[in-house]
DNA sequence: AACAAAGTATTACATTTGTAATCCAACGTC
DNA sequence: GACGTTGGATTACAAATGTAATACTTTGTT
């Protein structure tokens, strides 16, 4: 598994956008994020320009333009994120942080019978 | 409420030091993370600084030497990373979520009986 | 062919962060 | 009382980040 790069709060922004949906062109990332920030165009420019230095992201020329793409898997992004918060803020994953979790979360009774069933498995290791 | 300052991933740190106890003294904190870092003390000296500055922590002299402790509660600087962090990387809390959180974690038989109590609970609301 | 439009590349610039070192003042020691 | 030690205050400085603007380069248009 290769080195993740850091990605910053900004630029996560555009690293969900394109786990969502990819390759996509500049100006398609700018549409999809102009609902949730007030971003100019040219600061989305610079973020993309940022993570293709990062190696977080790869584009092809499509003609003139280019497609842009993650090179980075969302879930071991996400993991290390995880693993860097739950580090710093908790001091590690300990039962009082999943339940501060829980407190806030919102859950579907599936998704609760799902939980439930994780932690039935965990009582069993 | 007050607004929270910003707080940096080596300042909490400090931070997670003086909420476990205080008030200290700088070089008491100091040596508190001597285990955990391997930042000079000067360093140390410049983030307790910066915390004070931003309003996180304060002093009072005693004699000629401050004393150190918390301006902000830990659970509301926590609450508000853990909103962060969600927003960012999740874009919302959710069932994945919780469930990568105890994938990676390590619990009691205790822990996990009381966690499902708290799906219990939120199962009914 | 000249010009406008659209994209990408380059440059900008203040703030924050990581990581210290140096300066200054008070206190204890010889 | 001069001097070293110790602790806080000030200064340092590069990299990362937020937030763009300007410059350059194709390409479509007239």
């Amino acid at each position: 598994m290769k080195k993740l790069p850091k990605i910053s709060e900004s630029e996560w922004q555009v690293m969900r956008v394109l786990w969502k949906k990819s390759p996509l062109t500049a100006n398609e990332i700018v549409e999809e994020l102009a609902g949730n920030t007030n971003w100019k165009p040219k600061t989305i420019k610079t973020l993309i320009t940022r993570l293709t230095n990062k190696g977080a992201i790869k584009f092809e020329k499509e003609g003139r333009l280019y497609k842009y793409h993650p090179a980075v898997s969302k879930d071991d992004c996400v993991r290390m994120e995880r693993r860097s918060f739950v580090r710093r803020v908790y001091g590690g994953i300990s039962k009082p942080m999943v339940a501060s979790f829980l407190e806030d979360a919102e859950l579907s009774a599936d998704d609760i019978a799902e939980l439930k069933k994780i932690l039935d498995q965990k009582a069993e290791e």
